[in-house]
DNA sequence: CAAGTTTACGATTTTCGTAACCATC
DNA sequence: GATGGTTACGAAAATCGTAAACTTG
């Protein structure tokens, strides 16, 4: 029972999946049977239930969990602890970041970084990619979590002349109420969408511009009748049967997302990718490396 | 940063020594010395300042202390709450131990043999040797947790006829209060302790049995004009400069001794040894062996 | 039969212990 | 100079990835 271990434990958990936590904790897929059957032995107690269709835990895998889960917690509070006596970081750091990111956690990492630096007087703001490069640009942001899609020609989400770079890419998924007529589909084309409802963001996200702009470049009509200001809401309208929606897959997986149908896009060409873009001031430049430092190692 | 690692973090904090924390771990002082080393790399600081004669933590290390702490308990945790699952215990497990086990925290034990099987009844007594052997030839206890020495020929001390194992041995010490004449030695012998004043545990202990037994052996005369029922009081005592005690070697590393002196004895043969003996019953073999089970290994 | 998991196996990396070396009281 | 920590280095073990075999819906 190691750490590593545990990693892998709780993305397999919440996956459900070998391939996708392999690709999650960036092991092989073999790598990653071969820790979960390790751990297996040497608790004396199967966590998992595999059929090639689907990875559930246990009894014994859902007590570990939260145990697992408290174990990287507690790891990291570890690693933050002893930074905190050994960095001598000050000033201040202006964090932004968009809504949807997906795959990168922003508030979990501002509390890493006020947990080690309890001296640098940070502040976050949750705000639209275009809304956050502007002010970016203007001088009032220090580093700005934001997303957009491999073919955004928006003038205002393009990165150009910005420090930046890339954290994750993901494709685009259709996400359905489960008695959609759609639903009993995999895969959907773009030009099937046409006739349907949808339930988007307001134009500040930048979930909302790029769908707008993939359908406008296809020429198809979209009919958005439904317009919120948050991700949950959006959801939440989809589970009572009001539309469908674009969004990261990531959205797709979400707890709240579990009883809704994900149909995966034909032509997989518009990859939503989240980046971090930050100045490159003598102010705030080593505090903006020590947050993305935060990210993904370890 | 692994657990493995943060065992032994944890060990050479509380031992603040590479070679008994070595002991305690059981890895080579070298591997031990590898493995903070390599624990410091990943953290990027140092935790310990070594001198040859003191290891003692940085301001990193007691940042990560409580951390590493949380963690260990935290993987045991686990280990119970997946072993509760599986495991088909229950019926009644009557557990007694001596005061003076030193290395061996049954009382730690009892709680996660608790947690990993609620079904169980456990009780559990604190009392002398003596007594508790003879209980549990009685029938009435299941598993014991007595101390004696080598060289204990006590009657009631024998361990002969019943099922048991040696758990740990540690030799005897004198503990004295830092200004006594015989504080500035490293050592000293039986025979110079016949003039002197002596606090003990009243003579259901183990200890105190012993101890009389060898001074006896030797045809020393021993004086102990103060008899107390714990641990705790005799060392308070001591403190309080009323005398000198014979204790094994680990009650004069807990914090409590921190102040006072500790003489190792000329001729180390009494040696303290610490046993579990455990009646072969039908009923409660498979739970002694599973409560066992639970001191040393993983 | 297709998507997904386990098994086999060789290569690389890590870990561990012995023994020699070095530092401090 | 004795106690105790570090370094060197070879042996052993664990880890990881590729590719083939297997399992299930």
């Amino acid at each position: 029972m190691d750490l590593r271990q545990m990693e892998y434990f709780v993305a397999l958990a919440e996956e459900n999946q070998f391939t996708r936590a392999a690709e999650i904790t960036r092991v092989s897929q073999s790598g990653l049977s071969a820790a979960i059957k390790s751990l297996e032995d040497d608790l004396k107690a199967k966590l998992f239930i595999r059929t090639t269709r689907r990875v559930e835990l246990t009894a014994a895998g859902h007590a570990l969990f939260p145990h697992a889960r408290n174990l990287l917690a507690e790891a990291n509070a570890g690693r933050d602890a002893v930074a905190a006596t050994t960095a001598e970081f000050a000033g201040a750091l202006r964090v932004g970041a968009e809504q949807c990111l997906g795959s990168v956690n922003v508030p979990e990492i501002v509390e890493r970084f006020h947990r080690r630096h309890r001296e640098v007087e940070i502040t976050f703001t949750q705000a639209g990619s275009g809304d956050l490069l502007k002010r970016m640009r203007g001088g009032d942001i220090d580093l700005a979590f934001v997303a957009g899609t491999s073919e955004t020609t928006d003038p205002q989400l393009r990165l150009t002349g910005l420090d930046h770079v890339t954290l994750a890419t993901e494709p685009l998924v259709l996400l359905t109420p489960p008695e959609d007529p759609l639903a009993s589909q995999k895969s959907v084309a773009w030009n099937d969408l046409q006739d349907r409802t949808f339930i988007d963001l307001d134009s500040t996200w930048a979930i909302r511009v790029v769908t707008d702009e993939i359908f406008a470049k296809r020429r198809i009509p979209r009919r958005v009748a439904f317009t919120v200001g948050d991700i949950h809401a959006l959801v939440d309208m989809i589970n009572r049967g009001l539309g469908v929606a674009i969004v990261p897959q990531s959205v797709s997986r979400k707890t709240i997302a579990a009883d809704l149908q994900t149909l995966s896009l034909e032509q997989r060409d518009p990859v939503w990718t989240v980046s971090a873009a930050y100045a490159h001031s003598e102010r705030a430049s080593h505090l903006t490396t020590e947050f993305l430092g935060l990210l993904e190692p370890r």
